[in-house]
DNA sequence: CTCCCGCCACGACTTTTGTCGCTTTTTTAC
DNA sequence: GTAAAAAAGCGACAAAAGTCGTGGCGGGAG
């Protein structure tokens, strides 16, 4: 079990807390629950009620919704230091989507009560999980735009360009080309016909390590 | 120029400011103003930093996104009593879509610094808000992953299903089949094709005024 | 009244996306 | 290390979505 020393590191750094006393730190981290969930295990599925907060502190999720034939839409990808299920929390609602574990990941789960004591003692963490919420449905609002206007190959693109860093993205256990086709919102067959042509026409490079950009104005031309 | 008793009165009927004393509501509907739209009129743009929160009083509204070449995807349509553009004023972000006037629409203008007192001083409207935010981010998921998984024809019976009071739906001026392709994210040909497929198959009956649901299990089948 | 414009109907065609079957390669589990 | 499972490559095909052209109907504007 990790220490309550981290966690309670962490709440000091959390943008929403910020300013927050001592005390009401320490309550909060004093009913905060530890737990580690291994590759391809599920944090909540979609439909479920979870009244926990979560602070990812080390690894990786997906959070998606499935089709009964077994596609799955992914709508988020969460990284070590955000929070997530503000929606199962706050608005005590049945949760839309279902969250996975890609890799090892260790989380802290904050109940709902000790979070609206805070919130009520402390109107300006309000206003900053206000402003999280708002980027959420910025990101949603862009997702459903491009799945209904933009092309596979022209999301693609934009998810190469955006994760690039220089001209390079390198690739990690989940980032095969079956959880990026999940990520496009399409299957892998036409993903990787997307990727053979761009391939072809010499603007990427891609092996298992890495995809590089070869020519990012033509890929910007394409998209 | 409506009177802002009108408004006060609304504003006493608001979830979010239920319970706030009789000065707060004053000064809220003191700093508000009133506004018509003309129908087709843009009430803001995309990309567009606009910091009212708007009160619909009466009309109807669409809010959207638009591609490079005209196509838009409708992500949320507006009705009397609904407040919008909450991204806008409490995350000062640059709004993610255009809202546009379907009929004439009367509109309350609340500024943000009203607003921001009002939550700072009763950390319950807070709460509200977000509950109201987090129902947004649940419809936009389900939006996302509906066109992401989901046949044209699949979600233009969910629509039809949602909408039928009974099993009839009426359709008023902006009901016509550009707007709904816009709103099932799709062009109005392939909507067209759609409907001309369900009525052939018995399943829907469809004039200028009305769409009559005449077999709701069948529909229900295809979808 | 009539001309014009927007909406809709419909068929033919193109493009995009998704599916299938089969093979090879890579990863994982034991 | 080896066997089994998962991922990926690839071509052929099928289905869904989008585009284009033509033409009809009907409701304003003049």
């Amino acid at each position: 079990m990790a220490d309550k020393a981290i966690l309670f590191k962490r709440l000091q750094s959390f943008d929403f807390l910020r300013g927050l006393d001592f005390e009401t730190l320490t309550r909060l981290a004093e009913s905060s629950t530890w737990k580690v969930y291994a590759p391809n295990e599920v944090l909540f599925w979609e439909g479920e009620v979870e009244s926990n907060l979560f602070y990812l502190q080390y690894g990786s999720l997906k959070v998606l919704k499935a089709s009964p034939d077994g596609r799955e839409q992914v709508l988020r990808f969460i990284t070590k230091g955000e929070i997530f299920n503000e929606v199962g929390v706050l608005a005590k609602k049945a949760n839309p989507a279902t969250a996975v574990a890609l890799e090892e990941s260790g989380v802290w789960l904050i109940p709902r009560h000790a979070l609206e004591e805070v919130i009520l003692a402390h109107p300006g963490s309000a206003l900053q999980i206000i402003e999280n919420m708002a980027d959420k449905i910025i990101s949603l609002v862009t997702l459903a735009a491009d799945l209904s206007l933009k092309s596979v190959e022209a999301r693609f693109i934009q998810l190469l360009l955006d994760q690039a860093e220089g001209d390079l993205i390198e690739r990690r256990r989940w980032t095969n080309q079956t959880e990026l086709a999940a990520r496009l919102g399409t299957v892998p067959d036409v993903l990787g016909r997307v990727i053979r042509e761009l391939t072809k026409a010499g603007l990427i490079e891609m092996d298992k390590q890495q995809i590089r950009i070869l020519d990012r104005a033509g890929l910007m031309d394409r998209a």
